[in-house]
DNA sequence: TTGAAAGCGCTAACAA
DNA sequence: TTGTTAGCGCTTTCAA
């Protein structure tokens, strides 16, 4: 900096100033300033700007397993969120590991980034808070009943409602629930987890529609993930009678992974049954067949996530409660339901 | 580190070397020393060793797309990779904009990152070579003819002949290639590409086996994207004699999309004809049909992008000529190519 | 084996 | 409107 300012012929303060827009330097200064800095390719050295002012324009993203598409395609959206508005976003994966989301907000997000858009797993509020140093977090689907951070969240309980409610629509009268466990939506715990609250508006239609909810309806898995959904799907159609004909799974990956569980057992989708995903992932659109799915508005998603922490960010007053939005979500009706009733 | 070395009752310089395990330090003292961070909650700032000692322990993996499946587990592979060898890893995403390449580079790789593994959009060397600052990069797919950064390849050619190989094998006669043109293996900007390799090794298996390559049945696309592949199928459908019996996908997406476009239209894979597709994508596996594909090894290829890069890291010859490895890759044969011949 | 002290490149309070 | 100057928290040289 000292080159372009002696290039400019003002001082490095003036330099400084100049370089990031402060109004208090006369325009043909500035000129000069920026000129100076273009000629000698001079950037700003981010580790020195991060030290004194704390600092760095970096927006952290961290998330579970970047291989899978939802969290996938959740994150390029907030990615490119952040990229609109100026600043730098790095990505992270915490691949559902608690040291991993440990070791990401010690060693990067509290030291590095300005602030982090951060899927929680297994850590708790207390860890994040001490962790995070200060640094504003937002959280996506935060489980917590009593919120500490802002939060945007998926709209789970609307959403498998409305999933269940098509079902019905589509002539099913015998729905399964594939990830989860009837459960979920009261115990204390999962209650306000993705998981819990998507039970819940299962439970919230059926009852509406004078059906009464069996537990042996809901299909726990250990994992969400497609390959036990696919064996879900074996193991379900090698059963004499097929036991649903309309399942909802609580993610598309799942839809798809039993699906074609089905599929290689002989039970085909829509003809036999009817299936329904939830996350709106690209591939259920050019799957065979096609998905129906409550899609989650990525877009809407990213766009709420950043606002609530670069209105942090420029927070005036750091102590107002935690906001909590939810993101849109529509049903978006594929082959998969299209069944003659 | 003021406190920590109060606590331990040394001075900060004897903190600041038993923290980072310099043998010079007694055992005891480091000890004492390692207590007292850990009782004080103490972990270093990030920003001030970077902007002293030059090193963050953060390695940049910046890529294309990362809504797309490939991209998403490469990226995931290699992150995983980098963690395993204690470093944390930073993904951010290009977008395939030439402007995004040079940002990532200007303001993260080349000011916050030990070195970064670089997936080359439309930037030039000259320009990379300038905004890494010295940095070490290493290249996914370098398309130079000429390499100046470290870089590790797809077995483009090597594949792509086996996929035709395995078609040929099929019964298939009429080959058809989608995604290059026939000239990208001879143009001299495409031809060390990642395009122009694959065509090339199409070519090898075709002429090896007696068949004349035809113009006319390379299917260029603007963009490697599945739903112009879905149109393509779409159009090819449509067309009264179906003129392929076999064809050769540039990426699995594409393949997907394809087999999807050309299924709206009534025709069926692999029944009315077959399609291999490349990269090894985790969504081939459980699509209907299931997706034959030239699959490369992604956990070999994150570990030859990281070992690269942490040999210019730790390297005491800086001069050394770049190195260019290869991902292993093989053939995955699926439903998509399961034709009664 | 440890400690004292300089300084990485920048920003921001203060002075002019 | 611009310049002077004191650090941000750490690492590393040099001296003890």
């Amino acid at each position: 900096m000292s080159d372009v300012a002696k290039e400019a012929q003002v001082s490095r303060a003036t330099a400084s100033y100049a370089l990031r827009g402060d109004t208090r330097i006369a325009d043909d200064t500035r000129r000069r300033v920026l000129l100076a800095a273009r000629k000698l390719r001079y950037s700003a050295n981010l580790s020195a700007r991060s030290l004194r002012s704390g600092k760095s324009g970096i927006i952290g993203v961290a998330i579970f397993e970047l291989d899978k598409p939802y969290p996938a395609q959740m994150s390029a959206a907030i990615s490119r969120q952040i990229n609109a508005h100026g600043m730098q976003a790095i990505i992270q994966q915490t691949s559902n590991s608690k040291q991993d989301e440990v070791s990401i907000l010690r060693h990067v997000t509290s030291q590095l980034c300005d602030g982090t858009i951060f899927s929680p797993g297994s850590i708790t509020n207390e860890e994040m808070q001490e962790l995070a140093d200060g640094k504003p977090l937002v959280l996506l689907d935060d489980p917590s009943a009593e919120p500490v951070f802002d939060s945007v969240m998926t709209a789970g309980f609307e959403g498998a409602a409305m999933a269940v409610r098509h079902l019905l629509d589509c002539g099913c009268r015998r729905i399964g629930v594939v990830g989860a466990d009837m459960a979920d939506s009261t115990d204390p715990v999962q209650r306000h987890s993705v998981r819990g609250r998507r039970v819940a508006g299962c439970l919230k239609t059926l009852k509406a529609a004078g059906i009464e909810a069996r537990r042996e309806d809901f299909l726990s898995l250990d994992r969400w993930d497609g390959e036990m959904a696919r064996d879900l799907g074996h193991h379900l159609a090698d059963t004499t009678d097929l036991p649903f004909d309309g399942i909802f799974c609580m993610t598309d990956s799942l839809a798809l992974g039993l699906i074609r569980g089905l599929h290689e057992c002989g039970v085909e989708v829509p003809r036999d049954l009817a299936v329904v995903g939830f996350d709106g992932i690209q591939e259920g659109e050019s799957y065979i067949p096609s998905l129906t799915t409550i899609s989650t508005d990525k877009e809407d998603l990213a766009r709420k996530a950043v606002d609530a922490l670069l209105a942090r960010l420029q927070g005036d007053d750091d102590n107002r409660p935690p906001t909590r939005t939810t993101a849109g979500c529509r049903l978006v009706v594929r082959e998969s339901t299209a069944r003659i009733r």
